[in-house]
DNA sequence: GTTAGCACTCAATTATCCCGAGTGCTAACG
DNA sequence: CGTTAGCACTCGGGATAATTGAGTGCTAAC
């Protein structure tokens, strides 16, 4: 039989029909049940040739003897690639959504956060969303503000308008005067800088030519490191981890606790997000085994970046079990892009990107005054 | 037998038999269990005519006839009031702890979150820290710093540290100049007053005495109320949620989610934390039914505010089945809780520098009602 | 190439049995 | 009178066996 040929049409056709019944039932699907409910005026036993033709080939395989077929990775990815056509979600949902986001536009984190959620309950998948921490941005402004009698607040805010801040609190007293002459050069002196040159070096160079004491300097210095070092940290929001325990590839607490663990787990959380295999229209998904971890050949990630005036912001990932009902979390997540990036375009100096303040995950400030305008 | 008696020193130790076998094997615990594995000179049957007495009086029942004895809330009640001696936690840990929290001190949403991560690690369950927001807290510092030509970063603190900052834009420019006489003037205008009283009068007063027109300063306003808002606001942190999928009472997947999906409930955290029932330490603790809620009643709850330098900061709350390790629990949250204080006391001037006391300014409208007046 | 028919397979469900932990009760004992 | 040994009884849970039925592969006829 056909061995690395094409499938053809009807063999296509059985196979979005297995893996549709499958991804509904999550139970192994017979021939009987191909030829009777999906009807292709074919009768079983066609279809039960057909179907071990596609088991040869490696689109499926049957659990044991007496059940149905159940897809492969390669099954599922020829029903990504090839089989589904592109669905699309009710534009009325649109404004509901965009209702929940309206005043989290300005606010990266909480954005994503909340994007996460919205693609959490759309899909009733887990959906984890990371913000997209960037080292490279440059220093848009570095102020230092003085608290009381004894601290001060350092606040670094870069181009794409993070802003971090620490408080610092000095052995001494220290004027405000002073420390907003001292704010003044330094903000001066790295206006427009990548934030990666703000160095030891730099700043002991500072010393120098503005005369300021180094023993004043360096508490801020420090704070000023961990505010920077603070940007380039992404954050992760996990959103929707007991939908997954609804689905019954759970049936086990096991294999829940195992998935959540997992989920929980930082570098697995990278390594989940930056599984890669484009998939054309921005999105990202990587099946099963095909996501190279042992760990995670049971799940399937779909990934869609989210961009807001250009530059991503960061990255908002449904994971499910292999048997996801993909063309859902495709469409879902690619409604969500695209509504991003109109209102991102439409909004223009409304959506002014804000900040994600740093200090936590989870709960930052909202930024519901950006997008008022001023009326006189 | 006896009825509304207090327990004898016999039924004591037999109920501290079966609530320390229950709570290290989970299962129902027989009378010859006790008798053998708890030597204490008596045969089986006298600890069974014991054990009807107990299940008579109600602290211990059986699930059915032929299991052993499971102890109830009232049994685990009189066991944690009046049977449990205070175990310590080695102080070892304190170090290790100590080094963990060191650099999140300055930062109580950090804090709490660190803290309840730890109660979390040593106790096996899940930890829930809230942070105790408080609207009532003094405005130390609230400055205005610009950021580039039509934006500016509005930064409030109040005298517990907490910092919030919104970045505001503006449709037109503003002088950085402007910004910061501004900004002096604001500032010295709240400087020390309770962060309730910031509301649309006094702001509009400001703008009467100063000179600054209202349109310019609407949009800072805005986010004044909007930091301040954010400063009042509980943050909820959840650590270890998969940790008690390890215990057995959570065979099935549906008490697990069921679990999941009630600590994610906001209210519902709001009704754990705040479960009442002091005991004495300042912990409090919450067992199965006692604390009201359906839902909850197959779980207990042990929580400790924690203070520093006198002003509560926030609570952990560590969750888990009525079968808890309540010594362990009970040990572990005490032991945080004096480190904690221990240590503000130590690094006193470092940790919250000066009360700032000053009397209200005019109206206590609260931040939210105010926020909606200021709406065109 | 398609299809009806049939023998075969095997997981999952159901029924059945059996074991043993644990109880309550009674009677004997110091 | 409290304690204890002994015994009949209960009942959940585990093991085993029987049954079911969905699904297959193969063959032969259309």
């Amino acid at each position: 039989m056909a061995k690395n040929e094409e499938l053809d049409a009807r063999k296509l056709m059985i196979l979005k029909a297995i893996i549709d019944d499958y991804i509904e039932s999550s139970e192994p699907v017979g021939s009987r049940t191909v030829a009777k409910k999906y009807d292709m005026g074919l009768s079983s036993a066609t279809i039960r040739n057909e179907m071990a033709d596609l088991e040869e080939m490696g689109y499926i395989s049957s659990p044991h003897t007496s059940a149905g077929r159940v897809p492969s990775a390669k099954g599922y990815r020829t029903y990504v690639d090839k089989i589904l056509e592109p669905a699309a979600k009710d534009p009325a949902l649109a404004n509901e959504i965009l209702t929940k986001l309206e005043d989290k536009m300005s606010e990266y984190g909480k954005l994503i956060k909340a994007c996460a959620e919205i693609a959490s309950q759309l899909t009733n998948y887990t959906a984890i969303g990371v913000t997209h921490g960037n080292a490279k941005n440059s220093v848009k402004a570095l102020q230092l503000v003085p608290v009381d009698d004894n601290s001060a607040l350092v606040i670094v805010v870069t181009d794409d308008n993070s802003v971090k801040n620490k408080l610092v609190s000095l052995d001494r007293k220290i004027a405000p005067d002073v420390l907003i002459e001292m704010s003044g050069i330094i903000n001066r002196y790295f206006y427009g800088k990548p934030a990666s040159s703000v160095t030891l070096m730099t700043l002991n160079r500072i010393s120098e030519e503005a005369g300021i004491e180094r023993s004043i300097l360096l508490p801020f210095v420090d704070a000023i490191f961990d505010c920077i070092k603070e940007i380039g940290k992404d954050e992760i929001y996990t959103e929707g981890t007991s939908l997954l325990l609804r689905h019954p590839e759970f049936v086990s607490v096991e294999k829940a606790r195992n998935f959540i663990e997992m989920i929980q787990n930082e570098e697995m959380v990278e390594k989940i997000v930056n599984s890669s295999e484009d998939l054309g229209n921005g999105l990202t998904i990587s099946i099963g085994t095909e996501n190279g971890d042992d760990d995670m050949s049971d799940y399937s990630v779909v990934s869609a970046k989210f961009e807001v005036d250009g530059t991503c912001i960061g990255t908002v990932s449904v994971v499910g079990p292999t048997r996801m009902d993909y063309k859902n979390v495709i469409a879902s997540l690619e409604f969500m892009k695209k509504m991003l990036e109109k209102k991102s375009r439409e909004g223009g100096k409304k959506l002014i990107p804000e900040h994600f303040k740093g200090d936590d995950i989870g709960q930052d400030v909202s930024g519901e005054s950006a997008d008022k305008d001023i009326k006189p």
